[in-house]
DNA sequence: ATTCATATTGCTAAAATAGCAATATTGAGC
DNA sequence: GCTCAATATTGCTATTTTAGCAATATGAAT
């Protein structure tokens, strides 16, 4: 993302990663399960794992696992503004609830999509927030769209360290990311269920779904829906 | 809040410090600044701001200040789910609205509180979202009844870190805590505006307020209220 | 252009961490 | 309850990383 400086530092970067992986799952998580899913040896994630829970970032259940802590409060709060995306996407976000479908804005982090914001018809628009957890990025519209950016070697990597080293789903994959590259959109089918994303920003920092039964026929209607909040949302984000 | 582990490591502790300062401002700020502000040396500050930019998390500007960076968006999504307390607040938040007064919800940091939710009459709901920034713990109810928590002693050596050191305004705040201490709710007066609040969670992680032109008559019935609010919330949260 | 303030890096002493091996703790199965 | 196996945790010291000085680079202001 930027230039590494003369003296990284390791300890952060990873600790980091922890609380990141801490965060977008409720279950508590064993200290070895954590080094495995990371790449990181035991102890040091040990001892990580424990200075987060002294911060209250982590939260030490009395079976020895890790979930998120109290002051995870604190960082959602001071994130939320520092980042000031939901606050400035939701009026147009909330536009899309006319559409009847679900409305999505994400975030990629490793081989993950989060959700800052998921809405389906009938929720008032509050509710879409904070409300699901993860899915993979292969199988999310937004997934693919925000992991077409990568060059395929960058891809392979983030590939590779993750369980996806499945070779039938990861040809598949790539045939989405090069769809995705050729048309500027994310599409990914799951049964009849269609979902239609785009990225944000240049380079992207997150990305915006519209998902539901959407006939072929209709795909490019609400691609450009899409466009023209795409381009609400990177204009006050421009500001 | 955890006993400290074998060997806690310090860079990261630094590190989500200086990762929270950044996020609760919007002006990109020197290093030499962030150094002072949380008690740093600079070599150290500048080389564990660079990581963060490295991550994504700092966003160096031209002339070479560090505001949050973009992927202060992906962690802001993963601590919204991970806290889960806003998307739980909420409804309960909403039902606050009637009140005709300000609502919000807060967490405190250091000497400053940071709104989850800050909702004036007139806006939409979801509009209370990450609006606000921080306000001084020692000018808010809500910092008034999450400092009363602390010893005396903790409470010195939190204040003596920061500007508060100011004598007169130290007075009024032990004042306003001792009384917070024995009524059980936080109060600050700000001209003719009250503002009134309740800790949620033992021990608390967070507060809930109600602010506005709130006469001494009603603040019985208001702190009545905001209590059902608060039990709704803690509620939800222990499930 | 020059000056000043601040950011950044090179360097090495000093301090913190890594990671092994040992120990402690917990949960599962008797 | 007892034993065993799996996992977490810590003690220890070699190794690595960081700290922080001094030097340099980089901008901003004049």
């Amino acid at each position: 993302m930027n230039s590494l400086p003369a003296q990284p530092n390791q300890s952060l970067i990873d600790g980091v990663r922890l609380l990141q992986r801490l965060a977008i799952t409720q279950e508590p998580l064993a200290v070895t399960l954590l080094a495995r899913e990371l790449g990181l040896e035991i102890t040091r994630t040990n001892r990580l794992v424990k200075t987060l829970a002294h911060l209250g970032l982590a939260y030490r259940t009395q079976s020895r696992k890790y979930a998120a802590g109290p002051a995870m409060h604190v960082l959602a709060a001071q994130s939320l503004f520092g980042s000031g995306l939901i606050q400035r996407a939701l009026p147009h976000l909330e536009k899309l609830s006319s559409q009847g479908h679900i409305v999505a804005l994400g975030v990629l982090w490793e081989d993950q999509i989060s959700y800052l914001y998921h809405w389906s018809p009938g929720l008032p628009t509050y509710a879409g927030l904070g409300r699901v957890a993860v899915c993979p990025a292969e199988r999310s519209g937004m997934g693919i769209i925000l992991l077409a950016q990568n060059s395929d070697e960058a891809l392979a990597s983030i590939l590779r360290r993750h369980r996806s080293a499945n070779n039938s789903s990861y040809r598949k994959l790539m045939i989405n990311i090069r769809r995705a590259r050729k048309t500027g959109y994310g599409e990914f089918m799951a049964g009849n269920s269609r979902s239609l994303a785009l990225a944000l920003g240049t380079p992207p920092y997150a990305a915006l779904a519209l998902s539901g039964r959407i006939r072929s026929s209709k795909v490019a209607q609400k691609v450009a829906i899409l466009s023209q909040t795409k381009a609400a949302i990177e204009e006050v984000m421009n500001k």
